[in-house]
DNA sequence: GTAATATATCGAAACGGTTCGATATATAAA
DNA sequence: TTTATATATCGAACCGTTTCGATATATTAC
């Protein structure tokens, strides 16, 4: 078992002080090129890498990124969030950095379980993705360490959204391209911001289109937005109704699915009696039948701008508060049986 | 912005030593009754928590687990380790532990991209999941920290696998009881032993009963698991063959699940012509027309086990070689017709 | 009653880096 | 030439813990 050198082996080896080889370890100050030269090749040689939470306790920097999501979005089936983070475990690599991922409560008193990682100063910054309790957002603000959110927005708080409007309307537009009037909503938790402009764009395109959305085409009564959800609200829009949508815009996949579920069921067809169209491109949209129509959201790149937006904040230490939206497009599949010729 | 407290602080305030106080804050040595509540009042009175560096670097444990993916394993859209990395995390955070995720290619030279956890030591110990390269294997157990594999084996080292023997019998069983006799088998990547093992098992099970595979029956040539690999493989077996199988056993749901698609496409109705069972139970199983029977596999649960286990390696420094076994139970659903009364 | 052991507390030395002046020399500006 | 500035290197302090004796007292064994 070899053992593992420090930087004074180093420092011993190069005939230089400590401060030099620190020096350029981390590309600051002024050495020679030739002393520069002479330690890198050192520490090549003995395959030196700096020890982390030595670097840590002397430069108050943990080398993480938290990574916060709410329980409930965590035991969520589909990997909505999941892909966010691993995206931001993607790009942080490249930034030397890691992520620590936890999942918390929808509120700091509810729980009182604090990330670790807050409390032990583990982490330079923080990443939160989607709906949480506001007194969360109080709580890390008051901690006064670099933070933002994703799929969520708060006042004043950096954030990273989805452009939803636009892709609510390439949905309604898709829609009315291929013929439909009377064109559904079925959404819930409408506290959501991005579930929320889902449903109002939905109703703007429309009413732009001299089309008054009626009652009897949408349902967002739902508290949640999975699967069953879809198939709660479908039922509750098509079961007796006398003025029925022939196409429905689902707020997320997933109640798409359910939706269909709840159609295939009762003998609906789709898309010939019904058009349906999701949003979120989840994996499973290509594996139901017939294939969901639906808007991608580049939640690998989300989890990317996060980290970069991040490590720029802990650089800079200024305030400035900055609100991204990432763009969307329309996946043309066979839910809903328009062309796109 | 208060100012955060230090050990220096409490030991100031409750007029002992710091060495006193460390005791405490780690339960170790000894403390008298009343100091020890004394401190720990103390403590919480100004929510001191410790700084995770400075203990790193005084105990030289990082308080970091170390979670490898071989980069394929990661991108697969199948969310198997995701699950598993999520159990993981899970259970972590009990032993007031953090995962580290970082991938990996499948050999060391390969890449030369050593995880920045390793060369830190920014890791106490290391989970490996799925198949990875040996050099990889020999790397890390050079390094002499504790390490195990979940879902893969290699001589003398610690793992957790799936019971893929049973639950292969359980399909091959379940076919039977339907009346089956030709039944198949789609696979792919043999060298995966999780993958063998479920084909030797079908074998195993099929000569028990009297029953010898015909090679027409099944096809293991595909070298990954991905649906479309069980798209290929389903062609090869019923595209022109005069002795075509009644039943295909998939080594896993993604290649059910792309078998599917290619049975359906070419006029073969689920499960009236052709019975379908995959393995591992994963979520797109349910949104696929019949609903797929499987085999449920513990994912988290192996997670879970993983870092109890690592866990209990860094603490004994023994080395103990132990190889645990997670059981799994048949999931029956539409895809094979059969029902269970 | 004395020796051995358990309990309680503390000072000081790690742990392995970063960073702030101090010092010295080379270079540019006046 | 003198002064200011850029370049180069170093020593020492510091980051916030843990842990190893040392010391002292209380308890138990014989």
């Amino acid at each position: 078992m070899k053992k593992k050198f420090t930087i004074r082996d180093v420092a011993k080896k190069a005939g230089l002080s400590l401060s030099t080889i620190s020096l350029v370890l981390n590309n600051k100050g002024y050495v020679s090129d030739a002393n520069k030269q002479k330690i890198l090749s050192i520490i090549k040689e003995l395959d030196y890498h700096p020890q982390r939470s030595a670097r840590g306790l002397a430069s108050q920097l943990s080398g993480n990124i938290g990574f916060i999501l709410t329980e409930d979005h965590f035991s969520q089936s589909e990997p909505f969030y999941t892909r966010i983070f691993l995206g931001t475990e993607f790009e942080a690599r490249k930034h030397n950095y890691y992520i620590l991922l936890t999942t918390v409560g929808k509120n700091v008193k509810e729980t009182y379980e604090i990330p670790r990682f807050l409390l032990e100063h583990n982490v330079d910054g923080v990443i939160i993705a989607g709906k949480i309790g506001s007194s969360w957002i109080e709580y890390i603000s008051n901690k006064h360490i670099p933070f933002l959110l994703v799929d969520y927005v708060a006042p004043k708080v950096s954030n990273i959204t989805i452009d939803n409007r636009t892709g609510a309307e390439l949905v309604v537009q898709h829609f009315l391209r291929g013929g439909h009037k009377k064109i559904g909503f079925i959404g819930g938790d409408l506290r959501h911001p991005s579930i929320h402009e889902r449903f109002a764009q939905y109703q703007s395109v429309l009413l732009a289109a001299g089309i008054t959305p009626s009652e009897q085409w949408y349902n967002v009564d739902q508290s949640n937005t999975t699967s069953s959800d879809g198939y709660e609200a479908a039922k509750k829009i098509f079961n007796s109704n006398d003025n029925k949508p022939t196409a429905i815009f689902a707020a997320n996949d997933a109640m798409a699915i359910g939706c269909m579920q709840y159609l295939k069921e009762n003998g609906f067809r789709i898309p010939k009696d019904i058009a349906i169209a999701g949003f979120d491109n989840i994996e499973a949209g290509l594996h139901v039948e017939p294939r969901l129509t639906t808007v991608n959201v580049h939640r690998e790149e989300m989890g990317s701008l996060a980290v970069r937006r991040i490590v720029e904040m802990v650089k800079e230490k200024n305030g400035v508060v900055t609100k991204t939206i990432t763009p969307v497009e329309l996946v043309v599949r066979d839910s809903c049986g328009i062309r796109m010729d």
